[in-house]
DNA sequence: GCCCTTGTGGCACAACGTGCCACTATGTCA
DNA sequence: TGACATAGTGGCACGTTGTGCCACAAGGGC
């Protein structure tokens, strides 16, 4: 098995129907993000071990290391939650990314059943931790970078060869800061899931504000 | 002495003139961090140990984690390079913050001597390694981080209680991801110090356009 | 000179993260 | 069903990381 991949690329649900080694494997990787998600939260991540980790999850040391490739890590799909599936859902748009970026925001960010709703429980938890903790501070951000990353990918692809890298660039992170922005401001306040003060909302607000100065494509003047 | 601090807010420069234990201290530290610098982009940041840094930098193993938490923190001073410098300048300005920050940028990414393009060079090499070095990224990251923190703070002192939170926020963010894209795509490319294509010219053209949408006082809508 | 503060080095130690080997379970083919 | 290749798991050893503790030496004030 390959050990960064799925922590950056599975989702935090579970996975429909593949071989019964893979789903094991699918548990067993959120079973452990999700121990060290209740561990970080109640003890502060230097306070627990790797080993606390493992034992809680049910798997050895060496297993746990298997899977993530620091402590810190077994958080990390948790904290990606949704990030691929609207990356994922821009991907199959067409036309202007620009325009089509707030209504995939909107869309994918709003909790559709009881699996999503869990989803932004963990994120919220996990987010509130971080901001006084400097070890998944440093999670946060790495989610927040491949996100930037992949999103770049996308939005070239997206946009064509017309479009300017600098601005593909500041286009991957506006889009990058207004969901991270959103999902920040959501979990230090009280916010609701959805509507007005959620994290679609919030997000959508930051990108609208982020992005208003940029063109992927130059700009028609006069010809 | 206190760690944190110091390989925060102290300057990559030396500092001018203070008691003989607090220069010896400042030398050590940027002692340390160069080393670190020089050891990381030579064979990579998971290739060098602590130990190595220490001994390049002529000090003990032990006095190596007093001047920085981590192995990789090491490179932070010269990676905040200016950070401080411009953020400072901002504080000292009146009036709309967000009309201030371009000319700041430009000032204060604008090296004016041997010193600062001296830490012009040190902060590409870091860059072009920190592209594929999860290790020294991860200090980068943490570098914008605070940077961010503090000029959300600044701003808010300047912007006045009438300001929104959530706009100080982005407007925070805006300058501090522009400041980073400009960075980093200089120290991608070729770019010259000063003129088009310099780090100070790249960060202000993304500022301009990520904050085209940002106002922190309400617009005067009518009356 | 004395004294207090502060930086430094050495040592021990818990924890981190990995390489290596053996064991077991899954899935395939005969 | 039995044999086999593949892939996940656990145990162990080991180098490295980062910290607590104590002793020692070098500024700085009296």
């Amino acid at each position: 098995m390959d050990r960064t991949a799925p922590a950056q690329a599975a989702p935090a649900q579970a996975a429909p129907a593949q071989s019964l080694t893979a789903r094991r494997k699918a548990a067993t990787q959120l079973e452990i993000a999700r121990a060290a998600a209740v561990l970080f939260t109640e003890h502060g991540a230097d306070q627990v071990t790797a080993e606390a980790i493992a034992a809680s999850a049910g798997v050895s040391l060496r297993t746990f290391y298997r899977y993530f490739r620091t402590k810190e890590d077994a958080v990390g799909p948790l904290l990606a939650g949704g990030a691929d599936a609207w990356q994922q859902a821009l991907a199959a748009t067409t036309g202007d990314p620009i325009a089509a970026i707030p209504a995939v925001i909107e869309a994918q960010l709003t909790p559709r059943d009881d699996l999503a709703r869990e989803g932004l429980r963990w994120t919220r938890g996990l987010l509130r931790a971080a901001v006084d903790d400097p070890a998944l501070l440093t999670v946060w951000h790495r989610v927040n970078h491949d996100s930037e990353s992949r999103l770049q990918r996308i939005i070239a692809g997206l946009a064509g060869d017309a479009a300017d890298d600098f601005e593909v660039r500041l286009a991957a992170t506006a889009a990058t800061d207004a969901v991270r922005i959103g999902l920040e401001a959501w979990a230090a306040g009280a916010g609701p899931d959805t509507g007005p003060g959620s994290p679609a909302d919030l997000a959508t607000r930051a990108f609208a504000q982020l992005s208003r100065g940029i063109a992927l494509v130059p700009e028609p003047t006069g010809g």
